[in-house]
DNA sequence: CCCGATTCCTGTAGGC
DNA sequence: TGCCTACAGGAATCGG
């Protein structure tokens, strides 16, 4: 599922192909993703030119001199550069056509992602703006995640899953981050000391940065080959390893359900 | 305001 | 082997 450094692998995978490139088709398939993808997009973007594309959060911006495409992968989707002449499969739902050959193709079985058009500043579009700050950004910090924790009930792991708080912290790095912290997710957040949060920030920052880093050593694979970045390949010492032992002492990682994610810790580390 | 539950969707894994 | 069900998950939205 495309966390934060998935998306930003995808950004840097397709930015040097379509930057000022411009729009010669668009083909929409499937308009039921998890908004309508609007009606009129063709109109909107054959003739113009890509200048940038961005990332916030998980959503990426493809921006135009008159607006912004707002794509988000939701837990399925994925973004290839193909050629143009490459027969569309079963859940390849948008297919954006340039002039060099080239294509950019989403692919979403599960159609939990979305394809947006702002004309506006996107940063004030509804679905961003109340977004909370980037967690590699140095606005969030330990200060900040203790501040924002303080009289906060819900327990430490939905807390830091919860994007008006920090966005990019997804499941499975939520666990993997509260282990690097020795926190147990159960934890109140607005009980958590101050120390704690500082390290905990630290850890967030640590393992995001490096799934990014591995992201990049398959950049290549990722342009040209089957669209999925390796970094599932990556280390991980709790997620998915139920009953495995803990890399750090041993005691056998324990799962549990926590507002309907599934969460995984080792009893013996995180306290 | 805050928080937990529900919802969208389909591929995959597990049980029989 | 094949069918059936449960489950996975990002994040908006609903209900309490």
């Amino acid at each position: 599922m495309p966390e934060l450094p998935e998306v930003e692998t995808t950004r840097r995978g397709i930015e040097p192909h379509i930057k000022d490139k411009q729009v010669e088709d668009v083909i929409v398939r499937h308009h039921q993703l998890r908004w309508p993808v609007p009606r009129g997009l063709k109109a909107k973007l054959v003739g113009h030119k890509v200048q940038s594309v961005s990332r916030r959060a998980k959503y990426l911006l493809i921006e135009f001199d008159h607006g912004t495409l707002i794509l988000h992968l939701g837990m399925s989707g994925s973004l290839r550069i193909i050629d143009r002449a490459l027969p569309a499969e079963k859940h390849d739902h948008l297919d954006i056509l340039f002039g060099h050959g080239k294509a950019l193709r989403l692919t979403d079985p599960r159609r939990f992602g979305c394809v947006l058009w702002s004309e506006d500043n996107p940063q004030q579009h509804e679905l961003i703006a109340q977004l909370g700050p980037e967690p590699l950004s140095t606005d969030f910090n330990g200060e900040y995640l203790y501040r924002q924790s303080r009289g906060r009930k819900s327990t430490i792991k939905q807390f830091i899953m919860d994007g008006k708080i920090v966005v990019g912290v997804g499941n499975i790095y939520a666990s993997e981050s509260l282990f690097l912290a020795g926190i147990n997710p159960k934890r109140i957040a607005g009980k958590v000391s101050r120390e704690r949060y500082d390290k905990l920030t630290e850890a967030i920052k640590q393992v995001l940065s490096a799934a990014i880093k591995q992201g990049g050593t398959t950049l290549r694979d990722f342009v040209g080959g089957d669209g999925k970045p390796g970094y599932f390949a990556q280390q991980l010492n709790v997620y998915d390893r139920k009953d495995k032992p803990c890399p750090v002492c041993g005691t056998p990682i324990r799962q549990f359900v926590l507002g309907q994610r599934s969460t995984y810790y080792c009893p013996k580390c995180q306290r």
